[in-house]
DNA sequence: TATTGTTATACTCTATAACTATA
DNA sequence: TATAGTTATAGAGTATAACAATA
């Protein structure tokens, strides 16, 4: 008895619906998308070969990340080239200016999303982000 | 330097989603969605006065959870009368069922829920939901 | 006139399935 | 024929605004 606690989706949602609305302001600034911040995000780790093999490292569906892939390129954030071995498959690739643009949008996020952690003791929210880390690492 | 880190937010999202896919199952199972459920937890800490004070509490919008509320009193897992006071408002409470259906949920999500987190040592994860209670608790 | 609950409408997301162009 | 990318269609979920009953 007495572990009466409620599930870890009921804390977590809130959680991340707080943070989206702290992001939103931020994405509108640098004028990309949500889903456009996340494909600069993993284009900037590595280059990818085909649009389905990014979607799937995103989470999306191939169909799905047509329009932002439309937008960021239009932007000059990322580069779709025909591979030329295989001219179906399109090479990705985030520009410089790609890279500079993801860059400051996640100063501007990482700077505002620790007023989610502010009720926190300093120390433990080092802890916090720390086991959200390596819980997002193994999987 | 070397504070490259993913955002909160993209790695709390995955979390929430594993959490959810997890859940669902135990949900179909009782008969209820996601959202009667969040309302059987909210009535089952208090009773609720009016409606657009139930669905402020859990999120959502006073229309959108109509459809719920007709659900759970249908399956006689809450009830909804009229306030003689005030004849426009709509008193809300669990029933007994409702508890009952409540609880089995939630051990049912409560042991599953524990896989997100097998990749924590034992005391990490201890740690991490004491931290996670904290951030909710204080919002 | 203001408020509670309800219904209706439109809008956004998402999933699925056709379609094209290459192989 | 199979696959990568694209487009089109339909469905779910949500937000907004109109509405009826009561105050």
């Amino acid at each position: 008895m007495a572990t009466e606690r409620p599930d870890l989706a009921a804390m977590l949602y809130p959680l991340v619906r707080e943070l989206i609305a702290l992001e939103l302001p931020v994405l509108a600034a640098h004028e990309v998308s949500m889903w456009g911040y996340s494909v600069l995000t993993a284009l900037d780790d590595t280059p990818v070969r085909t649009q389905a093999a990014l979607a799937e490292a995103i989470g999306a569906d191939k169909s799905r990340i047509i329009g932002t892939l439309d937008e960021l390129q239009k932007a000059g954030l990322i580069e779709r080239t025909p591979d030329p071995d295989d001219r179906r498959v399109r090479l990705l690739s985030i520009t410089a200016e790609g890279r500079r643009v993801r860059r400051a949008v996640r100063r501007g996020i990482q700077i505002k999303e620790m007023q989610v952690l502010e009720s926190l003791p300093v120390p433990d929210r080092k802890t916090f982000i720390r086991l959200l880390q390596q819980l997002h690492a193994s999987r």
